[in-house]
DNA sequence: ATATTAAGTGACACGATGTCATAAGTCAAT
DNA sequence: ATTGACTTATGACATCGTGTCACTTAATAT
């Protein structure tokens, strides 16, 4: 996390200094991003990028983290207008983001993050739909929200679990259009025929109960 | 992918300069390993290093791609003596890499592959279960192997998509257990748990079927 | 023997990182 | 207004890593 001396800047040096971090991992991935770069841009000295952050991982995460918030809110508002249809909810995140990752130049930032996808920034993504794991509501927030009855569990655990599954299966498919400059309508097609094989089960046995 | 130069020099070297690699790719993540390292490992200079590679990326990868060619065919003999039960053959594969994960000293290499997750990386992983999507041959590999009786799928296209599914989740499950450091029990538990909402289904309509 | 091609070398230019001594700014108390 | 304590800002610097290249050595063909 940024340090205090980080949140104590006025505003509109806060915000240059985030804005110039954006275009530079937007320029590059994480690994090829410099700090030079930056401090250039936000005219500011290499010292002082020091004194706010730990390092260019730290300005990169952060940066990550407000736009996953960003998305969070999104993903919440859309369950309580689709009266906790999780499914359908996230069908619509799904969208919105290839279209987002599509059009707007911004989030270049977002796209070379998703390509270069570490554990941390897999976690984020999993932050997005099940909120942070070590604030127990935050998951209970989520579920107060879905449908449970169109869901196949049994208890909270196996929520926590359908939870994981779909943002794994999701993110992929962000990460394949990407990786593979796939259209929409392919990479639509795609989600769409893994979550109807998530939503059925693949293995026929279910089919006795 | 190395030159053709490293394919020309004669085993010892070529095993040498493999393991120091290994070594330093174990030692600390790709982005932080360095080349100077390992050529010092190895006794060679650091031309010949770039006369094998194209930078250390590429000798990672090409690590990577031997191991994954190696459990690749672990797999798909599991998937042969199981009669093609596609379920225990994942389900064994994610316990043999648990325990090789966890005490196999020199797989510290893949443990840091695992953590530092970019998208080709992810393909390797896919590779491993999947074959390489550029030859067709390989998806069918696979699928002639599997009991299809036992998967809930129309068309081949659905296979492969059920594949894809499997694998992100089953990688997941591995990267949750290493860097949350789950122990063993947890880690199989977890895994249980999805694998189960995989083959039941996640969504309740289905039982009406 | 000589020429040609392939393999090996390490010094070097370049660029990036993180630190640190020092300077500049802020502000409350006197 | 001055002091002094504290916070913020700076950029030169030491260090390290990368990729290249002119050159040497070895191998192979003629």
């Amino acid at each position: 996390m940024p340090t205090s001396t980080f949140f104590n800047l006025n505003d509109l040096k806060r915000a240059k200094l985030l804005q110039a971090a954006e275009k530079e991992f937007a320029r590059a991935p994480l690994s090829q991003a410099s700090i030079a770069n930056i401090v250039k841009l936000a005219g500011i000295s290499r010292g002082s990028f020091y004194q706010y952050f730990d390092g260019k991982e730290d300005a990169f995460y952060y940066l990550l983290k407000l736009h996953t918030d960003k998305r969070r809110a999104y993903f919440l508002k859309l369950l309580q207008e689709k009266d906790g249809d999780l499914m359908a909810s996230m069908d619509q995140v799904f969208r919105t983001m290839l279209i987002e990752l599509s059009e707007e130049e911004h989030l270049q930032f977002l796209k070379n993050a998703v390509l270069n996808v570490t554990h941390e920034i897999e976690d984020s993504f999993t932050e997005l739909f099940l909120g942070k794991q070590s604030e127990i509501d935050a998951v209970n927030q989520v579920k107060n929200l879905v449908d449970l009855k169109k869901i196949n569990i049994v208890n909270k655990q196996e929520f926590f679990h359908v939870m994981q599954i779909l943002t794994s299966v999701t993110f992929r498919n962000l990460v394949d259009q990407l990786s593979r400059n796939l259209s929409h309508e392919e990479a639509i097609e795609n989600f769409r025929i893994e979550m109807d094989l998530l939503s059925k089960g693949l293995s026929k046995a279910n089919k006795q109960v």
